[in-house]
DNA sequence: AAATCTGCGGCATAAAATGCCGCTGCCCTT
DNA sequence: AAGGGCAGCGGCATTTTATGCCGCAGATTT
């Protein structure tokens, strides 16, 4: 399947919007709202669209804390990486992990109720012996810049 | 505005499935659609739902690349600060820019085409004299977890 | 204990989604 | 170059959903 210009349109404003009325959708991108529809299944179907999502502003609702931690692993055999990922999996406070080069091995983002919390979480994950070598952790003070989407525009100048 | 439980199970589902019906989510959350609409309303104007957004799986757009980068200032007054935040906040491709504390430094999330993209981005910043006094970078080469959606229920025992 | 207030469910109306159908322009075949 | 087939469009009818209104119940206050 290939994607044209109107495609990409619907999916930057889907990204902007995720609960635009297809009727406004189809307005937005010149099309009559059955064939708009019709692309936006289509999209979803296909998974260029995974989901929708609300973003909550998560400070109104009490204090939390957001780090980002540098880990690495002691061995980095295939089986090292698994482990340590399996028990990264299962901390609801992980909201991401990445695999990344450059004298680390994986970068990890919090979300946390505090840094006692954070503390606690990290303290398990290094005596549960999943191969922790050491890691860094930047604590967030302040977040000028979070954006929901991708640079859908540059990245494919529509 | 205090928020009770049915409040946080809906800013929970919305969080999962920002496109649901008012319908559904009412049975989800045990209310009939009037009471469920109305809260969910009020939610949006009282700023705990700041909008909703698809989820696009970029990745099967093209290729992109993924780069978080560390950032260290020269100088760390007001000024300094505003001056690199402005010219940040003009680059489409930096889609997250955070505070954070061990010598008052930026870590940056980037989405670009490429590493290519990414040199002349980083070229560009810091030939600006924006008071950029060095940056590591750490590519990102896969990423395992990534969660479109806070811990609330880990932050708020729902 | 009475009054009040907040929040609920049910109902009616307006708006949107969704499926169907016929038309048009493009591409492929001959 | 002409004809046939096909993909994609717009319009319409039906179903589903959103949304505003009203009366009721439980909790809180006086």
């Amino acid at each position: 399947m290939k994607l044209d210009r109107i495609d990409i349109k619907i999916l930057y404003e889907l990204q902007k919007n995720g609960r635009i009325t297809n009727v406004e959708l189809a307005e937005l991108v010149n099309l009559s709202p059955s064939p708009c529809l019709m692309r936006v299944k289509k999209l979803q179907q296909e998974g260029y669209i995974e989901g929708y999502s609300a973003q909550i502003n998560i400070g109104k609702l009490g204090q939390t804390l957001t780090v980002f931690t540098e880990v690495t692993l002691k061995n980095h055999r295939q089986i090292d990486f698994a482990r340590f990922l399996a028990a990264v999996e299962k901390v609801d406070q992980v909201i991401e992990c990445h695999l990344v080069s450059g004298g680390y091995d994986y970068m990890l983002k919090f979300v946390t109720a505090g840094i006692g919390e954070y503390q606690t979480i990290m303290e398990r994950l290094t005596d549960m012996d999943i191969g922790i070598d050491k890691y860094f952790s930047f604590v967030v003070l302040k977040s000028p810049i979070v954006k929901a989407h991708m640079p859908l525009i540059s990245l494919f100048r529509v």
